[in-house]
DNA sequence: CGGTGCACGGTACGCCGTACGGAACCCTGG
DNA sequence: CCAGGGTTCCGTACGGCGTACCGTGCACCG
C-alpha cells in the first residue's frame, strides 16, 4: 500500500519521465537501463497485479541483483510513475474519426477501457490532482481536449466534459477489471461463489423485509449469470453520460 | 496490497457480517469483541488509511495483544468486510425526499460522496463484483432502488440507473479524496507542487507542439488554483450524468 | 599504466500478516 | 470443593516487503 505516486523529487521524476538523465555514455556500458526495467515492471504487473509487483521480482525478471535497479530509478514510486506514462503511450490516437464529437469521445472511451484491461494495475495508480506530467500523459490530454475543440464550449468546459468521460471510463474498467480476475484470483467463478453464499443469505435475509432488492437483485442475477455484468453497464452508462453531455452542448450553443 | 475482500469462508464472513456466530456466552468473559475491533479498525482507517491499517496497529488500539484479534476475526480481508458494511450503515435513508426520482438521486449522491469523505478507505476496498453482503449494504441497495421504482422503468434498467449513478459517484469521490489528502500526505501544497514542476517543465513541453492542452490546461489551472477542482467536477459531472439518465427515463416513459 | 568514478549487489533493519502452541481463566459435572 | 475442559489471550517465529548503507571490481581517461 501507500502505493500512489509522485512523492519524490520533481527534478529526478520529471527527468526519469522525459529521459533527460544526462547518460554520461563515457565509462561503464550501462547494463541494464531505464526502459527495460519499466518494461520487466509492466509485465509483472500486468501479469501478477500491482500488489505482487516487487523491486525483487522485477530484478529477478531481468536477471540482475535488487539493489541494481536503485543505480537508475530512485525508488518504486517513481518506477510507478513512469511505468503509467509508458502505458498511456499505448493508446491509438487517429485523427479521424466518424461520428463528430461524440464519435471521437466514444472511441476514446473504448480505447481507454481497453487500456485499462490490458493494464488493469493503472488503475490503482492514476491520479488526478497530481498525474506525473509524462509526455504520453500529455498527448493524450491534448487528443482528448481536441475531439472536443471548436463545438461551442469554452476552455474550462472542454476540460470539464473530457474530466467527466475519463472518470467515468476509469470506474466502469475497474468493474471490468474486478470482474474479469474475480475467477481467476481465487479460483472461484461467479456461480460457485453465488451458490456457495445462497443457503447462507437465505437463512439471514428476510426478503419481505427489503422486496425491492430482492426483486431486481433476482431479475439481475438471472439476466447476467451474476451480481453484475461489466459490459452492459460499460454500454449503458456510456451512453448515458454522452446523452448527458450532448444536453450540455445543444444548450451551450442554443446561447 | 491484496488488499480485497471476500476471500474467507462464505458461512465464516457472512455469520460475522450478521453476527449470527453463536456466542456461547457459557465461558470465559469476550473481553473484546468484534464490534469493538472493527470500531478501532475504522479508526485507524480513517485517520492513517488503509495503507497504515495492520492488524498490530488495531490491537494497540484497543491494548490488547496482537494475536488476540483471531480469537474474533479470521483475518484481515475478513475485517475489511465488515468494516465496509458497517460504515455503509452511516447513510441516511430518509423516506420523503422533494424533487421526485432527479432529488432523490440527487440526495443519494452527495450522501454516498460525504461517507466517502469520511472514510476514504471504502474506495479502495468496495467491489462490484462481489461484495460483502452484509446487512447495510443490503439496505442501501434496496433504499436507492425504491428511488427508481415506479417511474416506468423494468427491473433491469432500475439495477442500471442505480449502478451508473454509484459508479460515477465513486469515481468522483477518489478525485476529491486524493485531492483531499495530498497536501497532508506529501505536506506540499497544489501550489508549491506546481512550482516546483513548473520550472523543469518549462524546459521539455513545447507548447506548440500540444497548443490545445496548454490553452485549456492554462485556463483551469487559473481558475482552479490546481489541476482539478473535486467540487466543481462533481457538480457538473452529476448535472451531466442525471440529465443522460432524464433522457433515458423519457425515452422509456414515451414507451 | 595508474587513478578514478561508476555499475552492481550483499547485508541488514524495521515493517507486514498470521501459523503455532502455551498460559490463564471460568464454567460445569461430579 | 475440586478436577476437567473449553475459551480467551498472546509470545514467538517465518517469510515477505522497500530500501539505506557500504564494499567490490571493472572500464575508461590521462
Amino acid at each position: 500500500m501507500t502505493e500512489y505516486s509522485s512523492q519524490g523529487d520533481p527534478a529526478r521524476s520529471l527527468a526519469l519521465l522525459w529521459r533527460t538523465g544526462e547518460r554520461t555514455g563515457r565509462k561503464g556500458k550501462p547494463e541494464i537501463g531505464v526502459d527495460r526495467i519499466v518494461r520487466a515492471a509492466i509485465e509483472v504487473a500486468d501479469a501478477e497485479g500491482l500488489g505482487a509487483l516487487s523491486m525483487r521480482k522485477v530484478a529477478e525478471q531481468l536477471g540482475v541483483g535488487t539493489m541494481s535497479l536503485y543505480t537508475y530509478v530512485p525508488g518504486k514510486a517513481e518506477l510507478i510513475d513512469v511505468m503509467l506514462d509508458t502505458a498511456y503511450g499505448e493508446l491509438p490516437m487517429p485523427e479521424e474519426v466518424p461520428g463528430g464529437w461524440r464519435g471521437r469521445l466514444e472511441l476514446i472511451a473504448r480505447e481507454n477501457l481497453a487500456l485499462y484491461r490490458r493494464h488493469p494495475w493503472m488503475l490503482q495508480v492514476s491520479s488526478l490532482t497530481r498525474p506525473p506530467l509524462g509526455p504520453n500523459l500529455i498527448a493524450k490530454y491534448d487528443y482528448e481536449l481536441r475531439a472536443v475543440d471548436g463545438i461551442g464550449l469554452d476552455d474550462l468546459e472542454m476540460d470539464s466534459v473530457v474530466t467527466l468521460l475519463n472518470g467515468y471510463v476509469s470506474g466502469a474498467a475497474r468493474g471490468a477489471v474486478e470482474a474479469a480476475q474475480a475467477p481467476g484470483d481465487t479460483g472461484v467463478t461467479d456461480e460457485q461463489w453465488w451458490y456457495a453464499h445462497a443457503p447462507y443469505l437465505a437463512k439471514v435475509f428476510d426478503p419481505r423485509r427489503y422486496p425491492v432488492a430482492a426483486r431486481v437483485g433476482a431479475a439481475a442475477g438471472e439476466a447476467y449469470n451474476a451480481a453484475y455484468d461489466p459490459d452492459q453497464a460499460f454500454e449503458f452508462g456510456l451512453q448515458r453520460v454522452l446523452d448527458g453531455i450532448e444536453a450540455f452542448v445543444a444548450a451551450r450553443t442554443a446561447r
